[in-house]
RNA sequence: GGGCCCGUAGCUCAGCUUGGAUAGAGCAUCGGCCUUCUAAGCCGGGGGUCCCGGGUUCGAAUCCCGGCGGGCCCGCCA
């Protein structure tokens, strides 16, 4: 392919002056030229003289009269740089698009391997916040990256649904009196995490009276049968309906529906404790602090061993959710005999069904067989992640397949705090969202408010077209300028929301994507002659930062490969429509004749194919018109 | 106390994995560009001890060591 084979031919021409490990980079810099290489740097101290002298040597004896991509070498200060041919790399790189088409960049790495991903497991008491989105949108577009590099993807979403958060909320139904409608105009998800779940927390907190029949309704829900159990279980299945909604709107899409509470009477536990018992992992403890618990041992860790061994059984013989966490980890594993049974769900918005553990189901779902086993969990689950991890690796299974995906958390500015009824400490800068205390933005409130503002932008701009309509494209805006925010941040940083900040539509933003897609669709709507991917002649600076910038796809999904970095790939899709804007603002298309407007109609045409590409990786919704 | 992460322009952040040529964006600010493919755009100006100090190297924002500042984690909760 285009890029690959100039760094190949490079590299060729290298050698054959004697250099064994050509080293070229491509240049961030192109008027050094496409590629360099910084061989002379290398030779200097074993040749004994300067990098410029040996640079000059290596330029003047490459005869690139052969190369097919290269016209010409030349050595700066030290540096081997390579030119290209634009006249037949142009080709190269147009011809490369056209004929991967909407598969352009993939390498198909993962046909027939399958990689599993866990996302969004937001416990089913409330609806989602900003923060789960950050979680939804990196585990979503983890599934569209590893789909698009060829591999099966199962995407998982664990539900726990026997916690006392749940416990909580039923406390709340029959203990408080509460209706099991909503108020009009609100969510059921809304109304147990904001009224319901809130309330009852606070009461139990100062009643113990109430503290003492929630522990009753936890048992209850534990039995699994009674009042309690059922009341559950409806709430759970409603609580999870509208969570799934809202994911759904943000573009978002599940395969498997994992019950905590199916897991466990699964006996996955039972299994792996006599596993780890075998492996001699475990061991009870008779006396000290936790006298009568099973621990797990964590002495042979380099860093974990210098905080003790971990719980896995209490002394009353219940398990700790890290036990859990295990025996459901070995599951993933393939390590584990037993299976759940499913039934159907529901549907994703693409028609493609949603399974849930269930007793009374007869779908299997082997997942045995992962080369891979991400979990999309926040950076504060690190530690319990590592014991996870090493707890499997004492069990002798392929730890390694097991990754934690971590990300910072998102947190609130302290405007949107204040703006929620929290007082801030003086130098606060920023404050912890708690579901507890009701403090959080919710997605569906943040996207709303987006398309509202965006719905105006888009009235202003085409005040003929229906409410309808207009709603129906600032709800795409919305989407976007959401998902791009919460992706295009590294996650290894927190991100404070600032909601003024992320209702701006312009500049590095969600929205800017979409309105240069828009851009270049009308350029080819309009267009009715024919395309072509030879230039007429030499290509200006701004077509050549272009194609240059679509000739990087393919690298960069090795890329991603090989770093799961998700934010690389946002960096890129900003870079190349800003690529595209320049392009746009500077060589005319409709208004440029023969061979040229016909070169540059390919260049177009390609991009559509390449953004497009870029778009739905990152979750972007396309819009034809903005 | 121990462990992990972060520290780059007024603000929010890229670049660090794999060291390389004048350190990049967006926002904000100041100034330009719409009878010509959508101005949600483009162009330009101002704005930097890359937290500090050592070290490795021909070369360090990038690698190593030591500080400082901020965040998170260290329950028989999940």
């Amino acid at each position: 392919m285009g890029l690959k084979r100039l760094i190949t031919e490079a590299e060729k021409l290298l050698r054959t002056v004697g250099i064994e490990e050509p080293s070229v980079q491509v240049n961030k810099d192109p008027s050094f030229g496409e590629i360099s290489s910084t061989a002379a740097f290398q030779l200097a101290k074993s040749l004994g003289k300067s990098p410029v002298i040996i640079a000059e040597e290596i330029a003047s004896k490459i005869d690139v009269s052969g190369s097919e991509l290269i016209s010409s070498v030349e050595a700066v200060n030290g540096y081997v740089n390579f030119r290209a041919n634009w006249v037949g790399y142009s080709r190269t790189i147009l011809e490369e698009i056209f004929m991967g088409g909407e598969r352009y960049g993939s390498s198909g790495v993962g046909a027939g391997r399958r990689v599993i991903i866990e996302h969004t497991s937001v416990n089913p008491n409330k609806a989602l916040h900003v923060g789960h989105a950050r979680n939804v949108c990196l585990g979503d577009t983890l599934a569209r990256l590893y789909k698009f590099l060829g591999y099966d993807v199962l995407v998982l979403n664990y539900i726990d649904d026997s916690g006392t958060q749940m416990a909580d909320v039923i406390l709340g139904f029959m203990e408080l009196g509460y209706s099991l409608e909503p108020p009009p105009g609100m969510g059921f998800d809304e109304y147990c995490g904001d009224v319901v779940y809130v309330e009852a927390v606070k009461r139990a907190e100062s009643d113990p009276e109430l503290a003492e029949k929630r522990r009753q309704i936890t048992r209850e829900i534990e039995s699994r049968s009674g009042k309690a159990f059922e009341l559950n279980r409806m709430i759970v299945s409603r609580v999870l309906k509208d969570q799934l909604r809202t994911c759904w709107r943000l573009g978002a899409r599940y395969d498997v529906l994992n019950m905590e509470s199916d897991i466990l009477t699964y006996g996955l536990w039972d299994e792996v404790f006599e596993k780890l018992k075998a492996a001699g992992a475990v061991y009870y403890a008779e006396s000290g602090p936790k006298a009568g618990c099973w621990l797990l041992d964590l002495s042979g860790h380099p860093v974990l061993s210098k905080e003790g061994d971990e719980v896995l059984i209490k002394s009353d013989g219940t398990t700790t959710y890290i036990a859990r966490d295990i025996a459901y980890a070995a599951w993933k594993l393939g390590a584990s005999s037993k299976d759940f049974s499913y039934e159907v769900f529901g549907e994703n918005p693409d028609g493609s069904r949603i399974y849930v553990t269930s007793g009374r189901g007869d779908v299997r779902i082997p997942v045995s067989s992962a080369v891979k086993v991400i979990n999309v969990i926040d950076v504060r689950q690190r530690r319990p992640q590592e014991i996870v991890k090493y707890a499997l690796k004492l069990l002798g299974l392929d730890a390694e397949k097991y990754i934690h995906y971590g990300y910072e958390v998102v947190a609130l500015s302290r405007k949107d705090a204040e703006r929620l009824g929290y007082s801030p400490e003086p130098g606060q800068r920023i404050i912890h969202m708690s579901g507890r205390r009701g403090l959080y933005i919710k997605v569906n409130q943040l996207l709303d408010m987006l398309r509202e503002r965006a719905a105006k932008e888009v009235r202003e701009r085409h005040p003929d077209w229906s409410d309808e309509k207009v709603l129906e494209t600032g709800e795409k805006i919305a989407v976007a300028a959401l998902r791009y925010a919460l992706v295009k941040q590294d996650t290894d940083k927190m991100i404070v929301v600032d909601t003024d900040e992320i209702m701006r539509l312009e500049g590095d933003t969600g929205p800017y994507l979409q309105y240069t897609y828009a851009r270049a669709l009308r350029i080819l709507e309009k267009a009715d002659s024919e395309l072509s991917t030879s230039p007429p002649a030499e290509p200006s600076e701004p077509e050549k930062n272009l194609l240059r910038r679509m000739a990087y796809l393919p690298i960069l999904l090795e890329e991603f490969h090989s770093s799961m970095l998700i934010k690389p790939i946002a960096d890129y899709a900003y870079t190349l429509a800003s690529e595209f804007n320049i392009f746009y603002e500077k060589v005319p298309v409709l208004r440029a004749e023969g061979g040229e407007r016909a070169f540059r109609l390919a260049i177009v045409k390609a991009f559509t194919i390449v953004f497009s590409i870029v778009l739905d990786l990152l979750g972007v919704p396309r819009l034809e018109v903005m």
